[in-house]
DNA sequence: CTAATCTTTCAATAGTTATTGAAAGATTTA
DNA sequence: TAAATCTTTCAATAACTATTGAAAGATTAG
């Protein structure tokens, strides 16, 4: 297979993987080529090997510097502003591990939070039912938080180590 | 709180959630309320409480089962199907984690597997930064889906005790 | 200061995904 | 077997999400 096969099929996948869970295709995409690109790309060089506007680009490549996955490289000599990805996978996925967590689990646990305010006639099936139901989700995305949170700090060879033991 | 607004809050933020997951809507709020109900429930049920069609309640009632997290009842005496979900939140985890490994990242691995087998010319910057990239994510998604693997099998209560023993 | 170059915005548009509801298909009852 | 009841399908439509590209806004160079 040639390289640049292999490249456009790797894009390819990562986008649509990517709209799976609820993410960005072209996002991905642009994540996808800078991953396996050495060197820093500027805007144009994305939207040409992409074939994307110039509104699209900008736009996602402000989020992936948003998630923390992309910077922003000055070049010397170079008006333009070049970007480069994060490598190492490792932190890649930390990095959207707590970004996920921030913006979904701790915004999640706060209605859970709420919920377990709900009038309880405890006699009522349907009340217990339900304060049930919530009290476990709720337990259970606490044990993720914390847990999460100490991934997100967590060393790889470390954090693989102790996990293969774990299940073993 | 009165429990047919606090039933109505968890609806609505299971399924908002479930749109940044790349999960429908609809889907997840079904879910929603078949997790929070005791007793099961009949297709026009679902349809009057959640205020939609005929098709939708189907369809996706389908593939919530599909998914493994909803069953079919079958109440002597009446003609209608019922629906129940399991409520062990450890269990709904599992079978979320193994369906996803199966449909995502099971064919995500072939795919990695495939790229191995560019044509690598050393000495090309470029294709020595995509291998590596490649064989990265590769050892990384392949670690992943045999730690998912060991927690599907996993007991609860035995995979948060030596979780947080881990990382502690 | 002015022109040139680069970045950002945003309203229009395209593309994608989900929903509807009526009709067809099944199944059960009598 | 026929009628009644329930389930499934699917083409039309609606709702949502992403993309485009031209124009405005910044920044740098001369």
């Amino acid at each position: 297979m040639k390289l640049e096969a292999a490249k456009a099929q790797f894009i390819q996948t990562w986008g649509s993987l990517a709209t799976q869970w609820g993410i960005n295709k072209t996002m991905a995409q642009i994540h996808a080529l800078l991953l396996v690109t050495p060197d820093p790309i500027s805007q144009d060089d994305l939207m040409e090997e992409l074939s994307i506007s110039r509104g699209s680009a900008n736009m996602n490549i402000r989020e992936l510097i948003d998630w923390g996955l992309v910077d922003r490289v000055i070049i010397p000599g170079e008006r333009k502003e070049f970007f480069l990805a994060e490598k190492d996978i490792w932190k890649v996925f930390r990095q959207i591990v707590k970004e996920r967590k921030k913006r979904e689990l701790e915004p999640l646990l706060k209605v859970l939070q709420q919920l377990q305010a709900v009038e309880g006639d405890k006699k009522n099936r349907e009340a217990k039912a339900f304060t049930d139901t919530i009290e476990n989700i709720q337990k259970f995305v606490g044990q993720a938080d914390k847990s999460l949170d100490s991934l997100v700090k967590a060393d790889e060879s470390w954090f693989w180590g102790n996990l293969i033991k774990l299940i073993k």
